[in-house]
DNA sequence: ACAAAAGTGTTTTTTATACACCCATGC
DNA sequence: GCATGGGTGTATAAAAAACACTTTTGT
C-alpha cells in the first residue's frame, strides 16, 4: 500500500546498483508408495556449508545456456531414473537473505530459487546413489529441519499437489500404469487426508468421468474378492481437459 | 523423460560456467471499468531500445537488498497510486533468448522475469504520467504486439484472473468500495464471457455465501429500479477462507 | 462358514438451472 | 402507463452424501 512519501523512497532506490543472481532450481518430488500408504518426497543430503549434513530439496545452479526447465530435469536425472513424470514450475522464492552464502559479500551475488513440482511413480522411480550423497524417499508426515527455507518450499509444494488432486487428473501420473480403483482411493485419502469422500461415491464419479478403462485383469491382495485392474486412457480424457472437473 | 546417455550429458553440463542473471520483475496490472464493462490492462511505452516504442508491461529489475515482492511494488507505485490493490506472484519465465540483450553476450548475463499479477480499483488507481513515458490502460480484448515475451505473460495472468474469479474473492479487490450486485455480475461476465450463469441465481448464491452486507444505500442508474450498495464484509469472510468456494 | 475386500444400488438431501413474476423508478 | 433495470420465488433436473446390500475371494 504505497504512501506519500513512496517517491523521494523510489528515487533513493534509484541509485541503488542492480543486484547479480545465481538461479537455483529446487525440486519438489512426489510420489506415493501405494503399498504403504505414504506420501514420499525426495531429499538428498548436503555435503558442503552451508548446511552440511541437512537434507535438502534436490537443486542446481543454473548454467549459461540452459533453461529452467532443463535444469529441473537435469537435476532429476541426477538423483532418479524414471519412466514417466509430471512436472511444472511452483514458485520463485527470492528474498534477500534467503541464502546465508549471501552474508560473506553482503550486497553482492543473491540467490533466487524457482522451485519446481515433480511427480513420479514411486515403483519405477530408481534412485541414483552415487556413494557421496546421501539421498531418501521421506515421508511428508515425518520431515527433518531442512537447508535453507526448504520446509517453506515444500510446504507450498505439499499445498499444490493437494490443490492439483482436486482438479486434474495428476494422481495417474503418480499411480502405476495398472491400477485398482482402491489405490487411486488410498492415494487421495493419503493426500488429502481421511473422509474426504465416501469410497463408493467416489467410485462412482470418477468411473462415469469415462477415463479409465477396465482391463479386467484381476488381482487379489490378502484376502477378498480380487479388485479389477484399471488403466488411464489419455485420448477419453482429453476432451475433458480444461473442463471443470472435480473428483472431491 | 531421461534416457541412457543422460549421464554423459550431465557430465558434460558439469565443465559449463554458471549462468549470471539480472531479475526483472513485471506486472501484470488488471482492473475493471465497471461503466463501460472493459477487462483492462496497464502497459507503459518502451524509451529504450531494445524495442523501443513498443508497449510492454510495467518491470523493472531488481535492486540490491530488494526483495521480488518489494520490486514489484516499487513499479506499481512508480505507475500509479492506489489505495488498495491485491498482489501475487504469477510465474518466472526464463529460458535462454527470451530477451534479445542476451544475444550481444551471448553466453554472458541472462535475463530472468518474476510476474507479478495485480488487482486495483479502476475509479481509484491514477496513473502517474511522468512527461517521457507513455503509460495506458488498454482494453484486454485489443492488445497491441508487445515487447519481449509480454504477450505470453500477459495471457498467463489472463488465465489465472479467471480462475482466481471462481473461487476467490478477488473480484472485491477491484471493485469500488460499494458496489451493487449487478457490478458484480457485469465483472464477471466481462472476465469469464457471457452465458457463465444466470443473473438472479448468481446474485442468489452469491448472497447465501453471506460475507456481502447491505448497506441499505440505493444507487439509481438511469431508469429502473434503484440498486441496493453491497460492502465486502471481511471478517464474515475470514472462515469461508481455503474452503471450496465457487461462484460460477 | 465366515471374514474381508470389491463392487452395485437405493434413498435422501442438497445444489444447480431455468424461468416466471413482482417492485420501484424515470420518462 | 409502460419501459427499464432491481429483486424474489418456484418448479425441475442434477449432483452429492449416506448407507444398505450383493459378490467373490482366502482361510
Amino acid at each position: 500500500m504505497p504512501g506519500h512519501n513512496q517517491r523521494k523512497i523510489a528515487a533513493l532506490l534509484n541509485q541503488q546498483p542492480l543486484a547479480d543472481f545465481k538461479v537455483g532450481v529446487d525440486n519438489v518430488i512426489f510420489s506415493v508408495d501405494t503399498t504403504q500408504n505414504r506420501l514420499l518426497v525426495l531429499l538428498v543430503m548436503r555435503q558442503q556449508e552451508p548446511f552440511l549434513n541437512y537434507w535438502c530439496l534436490p537443486g542446481t545452479l543454473v548454467r549459461q545456456g540452459e533453461s529452467l526447465e532443463d535444469a529441473a530435469y537435469r537435476i532429476l536425472a541426477e538423483k532418479i531414473r524414471v519412466k514417466n513424470l509430471y512436472l511444472e514450475q511452483l514458485y520463485t522464492f527470492g528474498g534477500p537473505d534467503r541464502d546465508p552464502r549471501e552474508a560473506f559479500d553482503s550486497f553482492g551475488v543473491r540467490y533466487l530459487s524457482v522451485s519446481y513440482f515433480a511427480l513420479v511413480r514411486f515403483e519405477e522411480a530408481e534412485l541414483i546413489a552415487d556413494k557421496v550423497t546421501g539421498i531418501a524417499w521421506y515421508p511428508v508426515k515425518q520431515l527433518p529441519k531442512l537447508a535453507f527455507d526448504h520446509n517453506e518450499i515444500l510446504a507450498y509444494g505439499h499445498r499444490r499437489l493437494r490443490n492439483k488432486l482436486e482438479y486434474s487428473p495428476v494422481a495417474f501420473e503418480v499411480l502405476p500404469e495398472m491400477f485398482t480403483l482402491n489405490d487411486v482411493y488410498q492415494l487421495y485419502t493419503t493426500v488429502l487426508g481421511e473422509n474426504f469422500s465416501d469410497y463408493s461415491n467416489f467410485r462412482a464419479r470418477l468411473l462415469k468421468l469415462g477415463f479409465l478403462c477396465d482391463t479386467k485383469i484381476k488381482v487379489s491382495r490378502g484376502a477378498g474378492r480380487p479388485a479389477s485392474l484399471y488403466k488411464f486412457d489419455a485420448a477419453a480424457f482429453a476432451p475433458l481437459k480444461d473442463k471443470p472437473l472435480v473428483f472431491i
